[in-house]
RNA sequence: GGUCCCGUGGUGCAGCGGCCUAGCAUACGUCCCUGUCAAGGACGAGAUCGCCGGUUCGAAUCCGGUCGGGACCGCCA
């Protein structure tokens, strides 16, 4: 071994012992006669200390040494003189006495800083990875990346699950996005796809009695990269049988919140995790990940304005649109400069504008007052709640696109205004997904892969109810969404129940499924229909995704609010 | 496929028609210094402002193009 300790080890206790560290120059601090390191490794930093009367050759080599360079350092542990401890550093009651110095290699001078914490360009941080792996930061995300997946393995491996490794190289399927794809030497022309997800390949397992199956599973999905997305990206992947939708949520809500109260530096701030169904998520937010943080919730002021007789929200409505509108307590003073802000935002979710009423006394300042009766507008006020002082906001459109776009609003608001209670996580499911969606124009769409919200073998909550129309079914959950401060709200798991019977009878949701009544039939993955017929249990599902690890940072497979 | 933003010494930023012979911090080099720990002090080197073209008496600054980076929409079962 070059090193009998390691930079983060030495203690009082260790005074008087010889000992020999190796690791980078974190920063050197010259005094002329007398010179200091700090010596830096993974698992902390040792400050060396040479002086020129003393011994003249360490204290030669310490001068020359320059940041970055590796070092093997033989010396003594000695305590350090009264006063001068630094209580910043694990190792800083003591110091080692270079009493040998061995340049192991020479660097030169690092493009960016390793010994301080300022923000670097991607790309470069990119190019120098080893250099940027050194620096305390990416160091941590390494660490807590890895203590996090470790604990999450032990989790279900502890309660009888069995991890077990699926193949890389498969055939293509159609569902989902777009797949990577892999050029195949043995079969020329033809290519492999490497899996959105262990998908198909877990169901086998299932089928075949494997009936606990965990992965922490590589997913590649060829797909426009975002800042919180990315081609590859790792999910805690699971898979039950013989079990009901409660059991694997429960298992999951535990693996959860278990790691919160182990990782997190702020505490959940409801357990068990709320639930909230899609449509009460986006009646009360207008998004599929509302951020409970705050209030400010949307208000629908579609029967406010029926019959009226302003143009756009009139002919809105007769297209079976709805208004949605939010209230914003004490802002009736935001200026023109405000209001274009907000309706830019709301524009970015496809509202065509956004209509402000600002309640100051008696009067009510709008660009469309002139339009609308006296009637109109106290009742505007009264089914809005809209107190004196206050600011009506609204979109008329598509009832989703009006929620969306009135809902991002909401959520730049409650950035702008700092309403958002960021002292816990608001981690909540959210269920129920619809498992069709119509086009915007409010048709359902003939397209081959049709609007559909869900994997196509998902199995509709209700099984067993007589549906009247497939296209309202309502499939599986979403959860745990997490809140954390500077991210707004992160899809943390997915999971649902999967059909297992062909279904003649009509009472089985699970064969319309496939035949909405305009849409095309899609095509069944490979394999999953056939086996379908030898046998199989129920399944149920849960694939807890870790957040892309962007780019840059190996980020941990949970986002602890660092 | 689309929209918007940003490219200035090694790094992070400022300057946004003439006051720029491009400023600040830090890093880097040389010298001084016996207890520092973001050590301190002195001196010094380092950038034709991503690239190409245009407007102008004059461009880091305005315009067009291009390359690179980022954010977002579409997309992401």
């Amino acid at each position: 071994m070059l090193r009998t300790k390691t930079c983060g080890e030495a203690r009082a206790s260790d005074a008087g012992h010889e000992i020999t560290l190796a690791g980078w120059v974190h920063r050197r601090r010259d005094h002329g006669e007398l010179t200091f390191i700090d010596l830096r490794d993974r698992y902390g930093i040792t400050q060396v200390v040479a002086h020129a009367k003393e011994n003249a050759a360490a204290h030669a080599a310490l001068k020359d040494a320059r940041s970055e360079w590796v070092l093997q350092v033989s010396g003594t542990v000695r305590a350090r003189p009264e006063g001068t401890r630094n209580s910043k550093l694990a190792t800083g009651d003591v110091e080692v006495v270079a009493g040998r110095v061995t340049v192991l290699n020479e660097s030169k001078t690092p493009p960016f800083y390793v010994n301080e914490e300022t923000e670097v360009e991607e790309t470069l941080r990119w190019k120098y990875r080893y250099i940027d792996l050194r620096r305390e930061r990416s160091k941590e995300l390494m660490r807590l990346r890895h203590e996090v997946t470790n604990f999450m393995r032990s989790y279900f491996v502890e309660r009888g699950f069995w991890e077990i490794e699926t193949t890389m190289l498969i055939r293509s399927d159609p569902t989902g996005a777009r797949d990577f794809v892999v050029p195949s030497r043995y079969y020329p022309g033809k290519v492999w796809a490497l899996p959105q997800s262990p998908q198909q390949l877990k169901q086998i397992l299932m089928v075949g009695g494997i009936d606990k199956y965990v992965q922490i599973a590589r997913c590649f999905r060829d797909e426009d990269p975002r800042a919180d997305r990315i081609y590859e990206l790792t999910q805690l992947d699971v898979e039950m049988t013989f079990v009901e939708p409660e059991d694997v949520m429960e298992i999951v809500e535990g693996c959860y919140t278990a790691v919160f109260d182990k990782f997190a530096k702020k505490p959940l701030h409801r357990r068990p995790l709320p639930r909230m169904t899609y449509d009460e998520a986006m009646k009360r937010f207008g998004t599929d990940r509302p951020d409970t943080r705050f209030g400010l919730e949307l208000v629908d002021l579609t029967d406010v304005f029926r019959g009226t007789s302003f143009g756009v929200f009139r002919d809105s409505i007769a297209e079976g649109g709805s208004i949605r509108a939010l209230v914003v307590p004490g802002k009736a003073d935001a200026t023109r400069k405000d209001i274009d802000g907000w309706t830019a935002v709301a524009k970015t979710r496809g509202a065509k504008g956004l209509v402000s009423f600002a309640f100051a006394g008696s009067e009510v300042r709008s660009p469309i007052a002139k339009f609308l009766s006296a009637e109109e507008l106290g009742r505007l006020r009264s089914v809005s709640g809209a107190k004196d002082g206050d600011l009506v906001l609204a979109v008329a459109a598509e009832y989703r696109v009006a929620s969306r776009s009135i809902g991002e609003v909401r959520r730049q608001l409650g950035a702008e205004l700092r309403l958002v209670d960021g002292s816990t996580h608001h981690a909540m499911w959210i269920h129920r997904f619809p498992m069709f969606e119509r086009e915007l124009d409010g048709r359902w769409s003939r397209r081959q892969r049709a609007r559909r919200r869900e994997h196509p073998h998902l199995q509709p909550c209700d099984a067993g109810a007589r549906v009247r129309d497939p296209r309202h079914l309502q499939g599986g959950g979403r959860g745990p969404l997490q809140r954390a401060p500077r991210r707004i709200g992160v899809r943390r798991a997915a999971g649902g129940r999967h059909r297992h019977r062909r279904g003649p009878d009509r009472d089985d949701p699970g064969r319309p499924i496939e035949r909405p009544r305009d849409d095309r039939v899609p095509q069944d993955a490979d394999g999953v229909r056939p086996v379908a017929r030898r046998a199989g249990p129920d399944r149920s599902k849960a694939a807890r995704g870790s957040r892309p690890a962007r780019r840059r940072e190996a980020g941990p497979a949970v986002d602890l609010a660092v």
